[in-house]
DNA sequence: GCTATGAATGTGACCGGTCACACCAGGCGC
DNA sequence: GCGCCTGGTGTGACCGGTCACATTCATAGC
């Protein structure tokens, strides 16, 4: 209708009113469907909104009624697959109930310092909303810890090393769990013992999946050798592989995470030695290709997404204060017995 | 100070104001450096402005201004390394300039339908500030088409056919001269041809990566195999490498990225073809894993980060018209021949 | 018949900024 | 000595919603 297409500002509620021969108060309540409208009012108010257009500016709503449907994730990195599995996952939920969903990254060039984390807390922070922090590695952690109070925020975490002080508003998989199941597979191979290469934890000590595996150790009573500190990619896997590899008697090599299992497995294949023949080596998230490997890689799944769709959840209801903090609905992780796991060379 | 910690609600330009004695227009000059306040004025301010730890509101600039900050990306998936590199890379350019990023998934539970992603694009709109949709697969090209005209949004596609008219906002790594480089890499190895495992094109003949490939058998009088449709997954490669492993003729195969090639060489493995010994296997993007798997995979290196950085540019200098539309600083991508590829079986 | 009650709707202020414009002083030209 | 410009500052309206409260009208209770 007019000639110049764009930049015609869309229809505010004082336009509706208008349309629909109301006040713009009667709009308002018609969107936020309250009650106490007499239904032919509505429907001459839907029709109006209907023929004009019109959608709330989310903008104006955040300023007027300090809530602003939105969630900012921090993490680390996006391009990790666990990672961007829960931030999958966060979205997905969010969608269902039309909150937004903000990324900020925390691994800057400057290696993650701590000015940085902190300039990015705070920018979440201003972007109204609550806040998921994926703080599964050191970064995450440090920005966990800047949130200020008062803040709704939702931690995605490490399996606790004891059940969080009450109504801790955080979420995890039971990694710890799942380190124990595939670490007892391979003893029950006949391994006399699992080596582990770790991921970076987000604790100074140990992390879940260490002390997962180290329970199982402990209760065959097998030998406890020292976990070797990876990265989180292939490329540490592998120098931590070259390193065990010099190690003959070293038959069980237990991973954080499926990268560090495929350079590990690089590694060992360097120098010889054969997998699962020589060496069994399991890892960690089942990533999309970890079936796909060469050998496929026995590994323990970890419902990354439904973690996210869990965090969202919960922090939903902390911004709502609808639901009382849910019970954290920790999905239980799936070994996956694939090729890369077998007995140990002199014992079929 | 005072007891009931939380929800102090944080200090506003007037707020500033009054204890600068000023007004708050003039706060408001001093935070947009406005060249006209009295230096020793400005110094007030600022100080004021530390002691009350002011924050400009980002949601009520929004609101009085018009522009937003913010910068939407629409994906059809957070998940795989490609997309949420690009991510990555906006993310990093975006927090330079303080903006915020937002991310939409357009791949929804219900197989990524016209409604379901109309409506993705809709919110996105509503968010206010800029888009940018990552367009290599058919829902995001369907995303970008059903922008509204008028509105700020920049493409991440593939390859354009034909350079594209003028100025339109887009970015693209040259992936067509990505697949000719490793497909001429084949043929030189002596292959008779190449085959080609496809990704769901953006377009729905054909892709840039065909295009490439295509131009290297023509121009080397080769045979020209049809493409074999593949899907994202290494479970399409898979798929793929079963039908192309009962051809005997089949030598060297071209996939479109890392994951179908990683299902491929699987599936020749499980038929008892030896990789590169009987059949050669090239992938797309230099996934992180890539370079460990056994074989490493020769493959092509695409900067998706910097792709994610340049759409972003692109896009602030429309939001803020200050560039006119910088030039697509293409980045050349980068062979990596590694262990996947070889001369074919009688000829070394 | 007159007020109490409640349903339906309207009014004004407000959230925290920006924008357009008004204002006021002082220096300059004539 | 008057007008004009210009640097520095203040005022009011506005962005598009929400919130608290006021208003209107019909019905019920006495």
């Amino acid at each position: 209708m007019n000639v110049t297409g764009h930049t015609r500002r869309s229809a505010s509620i004082r336009d509706v009113a208008t349309a629909a021969g109301v006040s713009y108060q009667t709009v308002s309540r018609v969107i936020n469907d309250s009650p106490s409208v007499k239904p032919s009012t509505r429907d001459r108010v839907l029709a109006a909104i209907d023929e004009l257009g019109f959608r709330r500016n989310s903008t104006a709503l955040a300023l007027a009624s300090g809530r602003s449907r939105a969630v900012t994730v921090l993490t680390s990195n996006t391009t990790h697959y666990g990672y961007a599995s829960i931030l999958q996952g966060i979205e997905e939920a969010a969608r269902a109930v039309s909150y937004d969903v903000g990324v900020g990254v925390l691994e800057s060039a400057d290696a993650a310092d701590e000015a940085a984390v902190a300039a990015q807390v705070r920018r979440a922070a201003d972007a109204g909303g609550g806040l998921i922090v994926i703080a599964y590695d050191p970064a995450g952690v440090r920005a966990l810890g800047a949130v200020p109070a008062g803040l709704p925020v939702v931690g995605v975490v490490e399996t606790p090393a004891s059940p969080p002080g009450g109504d801790r508003p955080w979420v995890w998989t039971d990694d710890r769990e799942a380190a124990y199941e595939v670490t007892r597979h391979l003893l029950a191979l006949g391994h006399e013992t699992v080596h582990y290469v770790a991921i970076p934890s987000s604790t100074r000590r140990t992390g879940a999946r260490t002390t997962g595996w180290l329970q199982a150790l402990r209760e065959a009573g097998a030998p406890e050798p020292r976990p070797v500190q990876g990265s989180w990619g292939p490329a540490g896997g592998h120098a931590a592989g070259l390193r065990l590899a010099k190690d003959p008697g070293v038959t069980a090599i237990l991973c954080g995470n499926d990268d560090l299992a495929l350079g590990v497995i690089r590694a060992l294949h360097e120098t010889g030695r054969t997998v699962p023949g020589e060496v069994s080596v399991a890892g960690f998230d089942d990533a999309p290709h970890s079936a796909y490997l060469t050998p496929s890689l026995t590994t323990v799944r970890l419902d990354f997404t439904g973690l996210g769709r869990s965090a969202f959840a919960l922090l939903h209801g902390v911004l709502e204060d609808s639901a009382p903090i849910a019970p954290h609905p920790v999905s239980v992780p799936e070994l996956l017995v694939r090729e890369s796991s077998g007995p140990p060379p002199g014992r079929r």
